[in-house]
DNA sequence: AATACGGGGTC
DNA sequence: GACCCAGTATT
């Protein structure tokens, strides 16, 4: 019979290893009894769906300063909440974000449910983050499965299966490793493990506290798991963006509809964006136009996109058919999506 | 079961 | 630049 992994070794390397992060409790402190703020959890949790630590860690700062309780979340400007979250990515997280931050101050008294089933009905929490507020927050046994927590286990039991087919398998892996100690700890410590040490490429057997049990390791397999199915090429797409700025330094903008590709930001009126070229559209505003040598390049998750960008200087009687203008000094460009930014850098470049 | 939805890091 | 990474909601 072989060894299984145990969850106490992970726990001490943990003990020694653990990153500091700033909604992290330490596991000195969290043997001592100490939790963290389920809103700190939640939020930082909701910032790590699909995004790194390193590119978190500043917005996580400034969303807790500026909005240091969910009640103030809750009480705050949609406009201000997706200008915060701009340039973070997936910004139906921000937008679930305060509908979920006015759930629990409305309906639940402000507290965060303690129950997985409380958890998952909520707006933009699943099976993941449910999970890690569950067992981070609470200290309960849920087991948290992320992608290092799937590559993890694909490892430790050598799984061909290839993602997403492996996904229940590798779950139920995951499942069985869970201890009743230390759950919130145990969660954060195979996150870690995934993060630092079985990376998806040049995993460091060497020094893995799971080395001795893993199969993958004991193959020479680990460099090649978990599998996935192949993705599909991203096809290109066509569209332009119009930049006016009036005469007092005012630039015309637009709030984007609630649905879809960056919805709910702020951007420059334009074009749909379509394969081949750019579709037929009209401007947003009389005016003469000069179009940019240079075009908006940026990479979507399922298209590349060339952005053609028009600018123009307007005087300040001319009303706009699209958008509204927007004073200078309310204008800040670190609100604006990536591409929207990029945009505007080129314009800035011929406007200095 | 498949698709929509960003941006950053690595090579 | 091309490629890799990774949760939730919707359909």
């Amino acid at each position: 019979m072989r060894e299984m992994p145990q969850a106490s070794d992970l726990l001490e390397w943990y003990d020694a290893h653990a990153r500091k992060m700033p909604w992290r409790i330490a596991p000195a402190d969290r043997m001592r009894g100490v939790l963290p703020d389920p809103y700190r959890v939640w939020l930082s949790e909701i910032m790590l769906q699909q995004t790194t630590v390193a590119a978190v860690k500043d917005y996580f700062e400034r969303f807790t300063a500026r909005w240091p309780t969910i009640q103030a979340l809750a009480d705050a400007e949609d406009g201000d909440v997706m200008g915060e979250w701009a340039g973070l990515g997936y910004y139906a997280r921000a937008r679930n974000l305060l509908k979920c931050a006015r759930a629990i101050a409305t309906d639940l008294d402000g507290q965060f449910p303690d129950t997985m089933e409380g958890l998952l009905a909520l707006p933009g929490i699943g099976p993941y983050t449910a999970a890690a507020i569950s067992s981070i927050a609470f200290d309960q046994p849920a087991t948290v499965v992320d992608g290092n927590v799937e590559r993890v286990m694909a490892r430790l039991f050598n799984e061909h299966t290839p993602l997403p087919e492996a996904k229940p398998i590798l779950t139920d892996f995951a499942t069985n490793l869970t201890p009743q100690q230390r759950p919130g700890d145990y969660a954060q410590a195979v996150m870690d493990l995934g993060a630092t040490i079985c990376t998806p490429r040049n995993p460091a057997c060497g020094i893995c506290v799971w080395r001795s049990p893993c199969l993958a390791r004991e193959l020479g397999t680990a460099a090649e798991l978990p599998q996935k199915t192949p993705k599909k090429p991203k096809p290109i797409r066509y569209g332009t963006a119009y930049i006016a700025s009036r005469v007092d330094g005012a630039l015309l903008l637009e709030r984007r509809p609630d649905k879809g590709l960056l919805g709910g930001m702020l951007g420059w009126p334009g074009s749909d964006w379509t394969e081949g070229e750019t579709p037929p559209h009209a401007a947003p505003i009389r005016a003469e136009w000069k179009t940019q040598t240079a075009e908006a390049r940026h990479t979507f998750t399922h298209f590349h996109l060339r952005l053609t960008v028009k600018t123009s200087l307007v005087p300040m009687d001319r009303e706009p058919k699209i958008g509204e203008f927007l004073a200078l000094e309310d204008f800040r460009p670190s609100d604006l999506p990536t591409v929207m930014r990029k945009a505007f850098d080129l314009y800035r470049n011929v406007n200095t």
